[in-house]
DNA sequence: TGCAGGAGCTATACCGGTTTATCAACCCAG
DNA sequence: CTGGGTTGATAAACCGGTATAGCTCCTGCA
């Protein structure tokens, strides 16, 4: 028999699909003795369950999706979503919750996905990632009624379940270090301006600055992409006064901006001093290796991926859990200024 | 009315379920007055058809699945991945198919996948990445009867079926290249040596080596790992006749490497000249910038995906596409020998 | 005029599970 | 000895599609 049914299952056992079903969803309905015969005969038969005939029934696929928008040549680099991905997965995989992921242009292309999925009903509920300012995708899918878990959005009134590390006190970590090592012309190469990250961060470096006595303390957006993160540091490192440490709002960036400097004979860590807002190996393979900010982006995902089942299970009370703080890693990018 | 079945269709059109089913699939079986006012019905009232309910009738899920058995924290780095995945989502969109990803530990755990799948009916068919000499994954395949595409991996008979690339030419074009800029002690940095494509490489060097009059051209296997890559390369230099070029077979690797050369005060590419097998942002990120492979990763992950649909429409017979071949992009790490 | 054959539909079984209504057997209290 | 409640099980409906047997016309041809 190739793949057997419930049906084969009753018939091997005497007893009605009904039993079965009992038996093999651990719910009332069957004697212990009766279970223990249809698990061992199931189990002997080799049976797993049709996800489709399982779906259709109990109107719950055990799937959940992620939609990234951004262009794949970005992506590849960034450890951060692979690390994340896998930590959702070790979330899901407890529950044998399967994964969809899709890489998309834009925002819009992004809805589009969720609409289609919850039609379908391909997944029990999305994980979103990359949040805006005034997130578009926020209302649409409370519209779809997918239940949705935000990574990295701080959730306010009226927002969807979150998982989130404190980004502020992270800045402020970082730039207190630079202050505490003499530093006072600080720079911010920051990401994405509509990030809800990236304006976060930027409050926190503007906020910071008069109690640290920084002199100057510019927050610059980008695109997050290392030709943007380049340029932007050429231009901080020709001013004539030019700041004595740059923070980088991702290791990517910071890499393209220790080769301009590399490239301008501005000493690392002598003349400039470097920090980049997540760590992975590409900051080690850096010589000087950089000085990065470490979270632990698969237990985030872990996390993510927890929040999103529990949500689905039930959908109040709207869960916001906060992760594990990130921490400085000091490696040889970093010094006192001349 | 929240989500529309075909039976709510079937009333306001009048018709029976069956004659709705056959509209909305462009089978015969109505006239194409009829097609058409169910058509319209459809449109208006946003019908979707529900995906479990479909894969229970017609025993299909539109599906794909694909799992990367690699630990994540060397995954991130390479753009490889982002760039086939991207792809491969690109071939199966225009059929609106979708994939299910998953990144696990090791094969025996990949192949426990597939035999999931395979009994709960998850996916129509797989596609296969980082094949190894004696891959054990292709007889599991086999047995579940589960459709695959291999990617990188040359089928031989009884193999299944696949999309690769040139990796011999390409060696030899590296190669040959640094031959040409006269180089005569060149050595390979491979990566593990159960995978067929670092096999072929290393095959590559070895029959060209007395064709070009290298003296010495030693293949040395690693684990990918940027530590294994600096760790040989620092041998490597260490030697009394060291080699005046050195080819990774990534660009991890290549990066490390360049980074152990700057470590020991050799000038790149003024003492060493260094190649990069596989290109990405990384590579251009450098000071120098390396010379690297470039392979069209995206369309290579359209064309598994074509040919996997392929395969699933009608398993024989088997196909094997071979890409375009990849070229060199040459950059500042190449020059003649000192 | 009669009949074969096809076009256009309908009714219904089916896919493999879950869920509900129903029922028999049994236990216990009154 | 009887009525009510619980336990353990069954039969059947159901989820939303697809596939198929069969029915009713209509057309064409001998």
């Amino acid at each position: 028999m190739a793949r057997p049914t419930i049906a084969d299952i009753a018939t091997r056992a005497g007893v009605s699909k009904g039993a079965v079903s009992f038996a093999l969803n651990g719910r009332p309905g069957v004697s212990d003795a009766t279970r223990e015969r249809i698990l061992k005969i199931a189990e002997q038969m080799s049976w797993r369950p049709h996800s489709a005939a399982r779906a259709l029934g109990a109107s719950r696929v055990d799937s959940v999706g992620m939609v990234i928008a951004r262009p794949a040549r970005t992506l590849g680099v960034e450890p951060f979503f692979a690390h994340l991905l896998s930590g959702v997965q070790s979330g899901l995989s407890a529950e044998s919750i399967s994964l969809q992921l899709l890489i998309v242009e834009d925002t819009a292309a992004e809805i589009e996905v969720y609409r289609r999925w919850a039609s379908e009903h391909r997944v029990d509920g999305v994980i979103l990632v990359d949040l805006t300012v005034k997130d578009p995708r926020v209302d649409a899918l409370k519209t779809l009624e997918l239940p949705a878990v935000m990574i990295g959005g701080r959730g306010g009134k009226g927002a969807l379940p979150s998982v989130w590390a404190d980004d502020r006190d992270a800045m402020l970590s970082i730039v207190e270090y630079l202050a505490a090592l003499g530093h006072r012309r600080i720079a911010h190469v920051a990401g994405t301006p509509n990030f809800q990250h990236t304006q976060r961060r930027i409050r926190a470096v503007r906020d910071a600055a008069p109690r640290l006595g920084l002199v100057d303390a510019p927050s610059l957006t980008t695109d997050f992409s290392d030709a943007e993160g380049a340029a932007i540091t050429r231009k901080l490192l020709s001013q004539s006064d030019r700041p004595t440490a740059i923070v980088y709002d991702s290791d990517v960036m910071a890499v393209a901006g220790l080769g301009v400097a590399m490239e301008m004979g501005v000493s690392v860590p002598g003349d400039l001093s470097i920090v980049a807002f997540d760590d992975s190996i590409l900051t080690q393979l850096m010589h000087p290796a950089l000085t990065a900010l470490s979270r632990d982006t698969f237990d985030f995902g872990r996390q993510a991926a927890e929040v999103l089942l529990e949500t689905i299970a039930s959908p109040i009370p709207v869960i916001n859990r906060r992760t594990a703080d990130p921490v400085l890693t000091v490696r040889e990018s970093t010094a006192p200024p001349a």
